[in-house]
DNA sequence: GATGAATGAGAGTTCATTCAT
DNA sequence: TATGAATGAACTCTCATTCAT
């Protein structure tokens, strides 16, 4: 016979605990990718018990898994409403392109260590998770074809095969992101989106 | 005081099991990514005895890197006569460039499984092995740039930040190599080579 | 955040469960030497799992080590009180030798098995071991050439080189206390001191 | 049909390669103890193939007992001689044991590393070596006693357990030569020799 | 007879997981 | 609920021994 105010208080602290461990967890992937570390590393980060670690998580693989999800959303969660509105020019494409990308940089800049880990290690954990990175890969990439085909459509692009294309932009995308996070090009993100996008627009060829 | 012959036959036994394990070992990483599989998998798949392992390699990470640089090798390889001849037009930049690319393409086909092995784990072994990775593909990213700021000083490519921009290329380049080698793009080579390489000289721009 | 009662249940069962290895180590040793045995027979013999043994251990070396380093405690303690009184005839000397002789005896008898194993193995684990052990016995060689020295220098001992004559005395008593604890000799241990110490006052020579 | 020249040749081949294994076996031995070293330490020190040791030895104790047992050999065919002359006076008996003692000596450090090894090693590598080795000095003893019960039917020797007081004096002997050979004594064998008479025919005891 | 590549049994060691407290 | 001592399966690696040449 546990009293309300009882059950609340022992469910916040477990989510305290929780959380201290997605916390921690994310910190040591960070720091030394998925495969190397051991959960004493994680639980001893936490400063929790090694029992406590199984109360939250099966294993490594569940909570890598959870912090991956939450990162999902939050992404998704900044693109929900951008096909709201579909441009009607190639400025207004170009610019709402700058916009998306500015955002999405921003919200990879802010999760960078584990944005880095997660494009590492997400297809060498295994089979599921390696899909699961695809598919929010491939959102990405259909989100970017939508406009494609779009523009296309309005002749303010190119024809061209739009799934191909909008895989090559995705790719240069993510390559670049991986470079700058991994500290291998030290331009600043918004110097880098112009060159991307007129790179998109415009390939190397001559104006 | 062993005869020469005997010494020459040893010799050529003990290649023979080196070859027979590192063949097995490609088989099972291509099968298994780098994590996963154990020593005895890899011998196990050689028919060979687990000691034998060890009187070849010191570990696993020791095969996989010899995979690694055999690959290397055979793919640098391929590029070494590339810089010879400077196109003098859009025309024959593109022509070269395909057909640069249609080479490339081959090599890593022939590698198949390696190729992608290498390009999903190589980040995720440990510092050193991530920088040999990059490494490799600076080496591309040089190459690309090189000839890049060669057409851009003749005028048949726009003013750009070469540095950046071959990035970006070898990034989707990459990227949709990766992809076609999972499967996950059902085109062939051609077409796909095609598209890119209309992408990277037009973006997605109106002609 | 664990009640003090739990951290103090947890450190009990620690410590009983490391003196259950310490113990079964000893037997072990005791029984079949140092090289021969092998982890699995420690905690086999202590009734653990084999990952308790690593909790509680770094190798065989370290259970080896602590076990040497409480014998040696136990008998070091048993003199510190000896150099307190110097004898002042050599009646004296003798009772004194032959008392001091006993209490030793009776300690080493008590941990006859451990004695035995540390006299045999103890130089030939490593360098570091080797000293340790030369370390014990320059102890008491020195406690006896102090006793020596005071002895020549009031003349009740003729003067010699009172370094080597100490060490002859160390060396043979020390013999004599292994051939006992091997069984090779049937003598109870105070007729052993008896001889031994009439034979360190006066050699075979006639009265 | 191999001509008896043939098979001399081959013998004389392979005594010689039994040499080298245990001259190469001797030092390893004296340098590393009996237990770290490898088979594969001595056919190295030795340079001959890893299987020409076991087409001339059966394991590692077989080899070190090959050696021990030479040595051995070496040691009491010194000593066969020496029950020849009685002493008849105390002067006489002295003189005999320094006599005694200094070829000794000198057999021992003639040999000074394996000596070294084999008073470390020998108890620790199993039952039956250990007991061959105490044979050899039960030996010792034994030859110790008989003169010391002549001296003593003589009265140029006080009456004494001969069998306790033969060992104390063996136990000081090998006791000293341990320590010399290890270099924890400096002086020199004939002043240790002196001393150790003197500390055997008279004890500490006032002349 | 000599060789050294190949072998595999068996040792040491780690670490995810359980469970009594 | 939280803990951390205990566990043992599973792994890596060594090395005595064999055997084709």
């Amino acid at each position: 016979m546990v009293s309300e105010t009882r059950r609340k208080k022992d469910e916040e602290r477990k989510a305290r605990t929780r959380r201290l461990l997605l916390d921690a967890a994310a910190r040591v992937f960070a720091q030394n990718g998925y495969h190397a570390p051991r959960i004493a590393d994680i639980v001893a980060e936490a400063n929790v018990g090694q029992g406590t670690f199984y109360r939250n998580f099966t294993d490594k693989r569940d909570i890598f898994e959870t912090l991956f999800d939450e990162f999902q959303a939050d992404l998704v969660n900044e693109f929900t409403d951008m096909s709201a509105h579909l441009p009607s020019s190639v400025e207004e494409y170009r610019r709402a392109s700058a916009s998306a990308s500015r955002r999405m940089a921003a919200k990879i800049v802010e999760k960078r260590e584990l944005a880095l880990v997660f494009a590492r290690e997400a297809p060498t954990i295994d089979h599921r998770f390696a899909e699961k990175w695809s598919d929010l890969q491939e959102r990405f990439a259909q989100l970017a074809r939508f406009f494609l085909e779009h523009a296309t459509s309005n002749g303010f692009a190119r024809p061209c095969d739009t799934n191909l294309v909008s895989r090559a932009i995705i790719g240069s995308a993510m390559y670049m992101s991986q470079l700058y996070l991994a500290g291998q090009i030290e331009d600043d993100p918004d110097k880098l989106i112009d060159e991307l996008i007129d790179f998109a627009f415009s390939g190397i060829g001559p104006a």
